[in-house]
DNA sequence: CTTTAATTTGAATGCGAATGCAGTTAAACT
DNA sequence: AGTTTAACTGCATTCGCATTCAAATTAAAG
């Protein structure tokens, strides 16, 4: 236990010790092999006795299945992305798999990035940041399977969880209506953004059902510091509107710290926001935005099993798995409050 | 580039395409090896078309090094985590290392974990969880560097990162001092935790310098949750405090919104606060928290720095570098608001 | 107490790349 | 031209473990 080891031990340390051959170690470590118990207890002594874990790194080589998965998310400061991929690492690990990680910070960054996942001979890909259809292309190519978190491919089929927010936006909307909004202003997010885009589509079509004007419109890059000036932006041309109705829950952060410390305008009285993602600061009383939740927690089992079910049978045809998102209300819409 | 692959070309399958030896294609994908311009020319035409890279993990076999590190987080929900990890990782790829991610949620998950980092040969180990004197032995033993983010060893030496808030501290309480507050609680996290128990102690300390009085405490387990009802217990009984110092920015925001929300209080009018840490979220205006920042990005450059140099040298003895945090005035403790 | 079947076990091989050593070629001196 | 030196290249081996195949042991059946 406290022994220094020089060098670590090998299954033929152990075999030694133990008196028996390498392949009779090598089969203690695996739950189906053929073995008698009698040595496999004299193995699992001398094992514990030497500090003998077996090398997943050999073991990866000869059994061409390392238990790695990539995981690709975006270091930025949006919220969303640390709470996504600690649910998903979790649950990787329940299923024996580790998660390697690796940060994209622009698309530039995922040719490089691939190269890597590739040298590293991952069993598969979650991608919870931006992956395009070649790079999807790509690992398929090279048979790795991929799970896109919180995205898909518009011009093929991808293995994707997904969260709709189209009812629940619908809601929100007639929400917002019930409530005696008239005047709506749309904080966006990157024109470059799928996620933004469909968002973007969800919210004009319920507008329009309910009878609702867009009086204006502004583009963040869904980050918190993006909120503010675009919320400035739309204060300063046009009508004024009543409520802001962000595609993401960072930036309607940001948008609302404005509005009180920049604008010096009171939530919701003077003003209303609502947002999207249902992130943990959302929650927080200071803001009580009113949002849509992803259910993170199903979607990242969700990913798991997709992708491991992908990695047992690679001849599993491309899922995609729809979840809805679930309307949450807060103070920072409330009509009733002015 | 667009051909598919039933077996991933290894570097024989180059070979024979290049017309040379297994060597000579491997000679060509390190840098310092001898190799003429030639070879590694016609070597890196058939590279590319057979969309050859380097298997990682052989070569971790054979090299005794794998690339990876194990970085050890806890899953919470406090933001500082994740701003860590995230520059943490960044870094490491900078010096072609991988993040090998492992989630702790409490101290027993610790030895699984350290059983898995053991069996995928990590080259070194950055812990931003918990890490006990046990377990660094055990890494120590097992001559894996371990480089502690953010932690120390108290009873013996280790690598370590740390930022020392104790000047930090003091300014603050000089502040708030200066501000004319006299009776101050103090919402502390958990008692096991290390960094809480500096902290405390920093702050008693300056508080007596200061002559200021510790009317009351309470403790949280450094999350938002924790913050509010710490903060009930704070103002249920004794003499009522005019500004809470947490001993982390997390709880200092959800005793914020417990204030504002559930006390119907002003911030900082009729009760102040202030944070250690200086993460992200305590910037935003609606908390604008006086805070302590520490300088994660530092902190990460030199955890990494020192944790490559000790898988470059495993003779380097322990190193703690210290860093100092800074005083960052918000408006969560303006007396003058008043 | 055989004979046959079932179960274990061990020897040998291979996963894919790095490297010491020996052999080859080219360059640099006499 | 002859010799020394430097620069490459390839062969063979190695990393640690899983697995095939045949040998050996044990159990079951006759």
């Amino acid at each position: 236990m406290s022994e220094k080891h020089k060098n670590r031990a090998t299954s033929y340390d152990v075999a030694k010790l133990a008196g028996v051959s390498q392949s009779t170690v090598s089969r203690c470590f695996q739950n189906g092999a053929p073995i008698s118990g009698k040595l496999k207890e004299k193995v699992e002594t001398a094992a514990r006795e030497l500090n003998y874990q077996p090398n997943a790194i050999a073991r990866g080589l000869i059994m061409q299945r390392t238990g790695l998965i990539g995981i690709m998310v975006s270091p930025s400061i949006n919220f969303y992305y640390p709470e996504a991929l600690f649910e998903v690492t979790e649950r990787l690990s329940a299923l024996n798999l580790r998660s390697l990680l690796f940060t994209a910070r622009q698309r530039e960054d995922l040719p490089v990035l691939l190269d890597q996942l590739w040298q590293y001979q991952v069993d598969g890909v979650i991608s919870i940041s931006f992956l395009e259809e070649d790079q999807y292309e790509w690992l398929n190519d090279r048979n790795i399977p991929v799970v896109m978190f919180n995205r898909f491919l518009t011009n093929r089929s991808s293995n994707s969880v997904w969260c709709d927010t189209e009812p629940a936006i619908n809601e929100l909307v007639a929400h917002l209506a019930g409530q005696g909004h008239e005047h709506v202003a749309v904080l966006a997010g990157p024109e470059t953004s799928m996620v933004n885009l469909i968002r973007m589509a969800n919210i004009e079509k319920a507008l329009k059902a309910h009878n609702l004007k867009m009086v204006n419109k502004a583009n963040g890059d869904f980050l918190h510091a993006s909120g503010g000036p675009a919320l400035r932006e739309i204060m300063a041309s046009g009508t004024k509107p009543s409520v802001v109705i962000s595609t993401n829950d960072m930036m309607a952060l940001g948008a609302i710290d404005e509005a009180r410390y920049g604008l010096n305008m009171s939530v919701p009285q003077d003003i209303a926001f609502t947002g999207i993602d249902g992130i943990n600061a959302a929650g927080f009383s200071s803001y009580d935005l009113t949002t849509i939740r992803q259910p993170i927690d199903r979607m990242a089992e969700a990913a798991v099993t997709m992708l491991a079910e992908r990695i047992e049978d690679p001849s599993l045809t491309d899922e995609k798995r729809t979840f809805s998102g679930t309307f949450i209300t807060g103070e920072s819409s409330m009509f009733s409050a002015r």
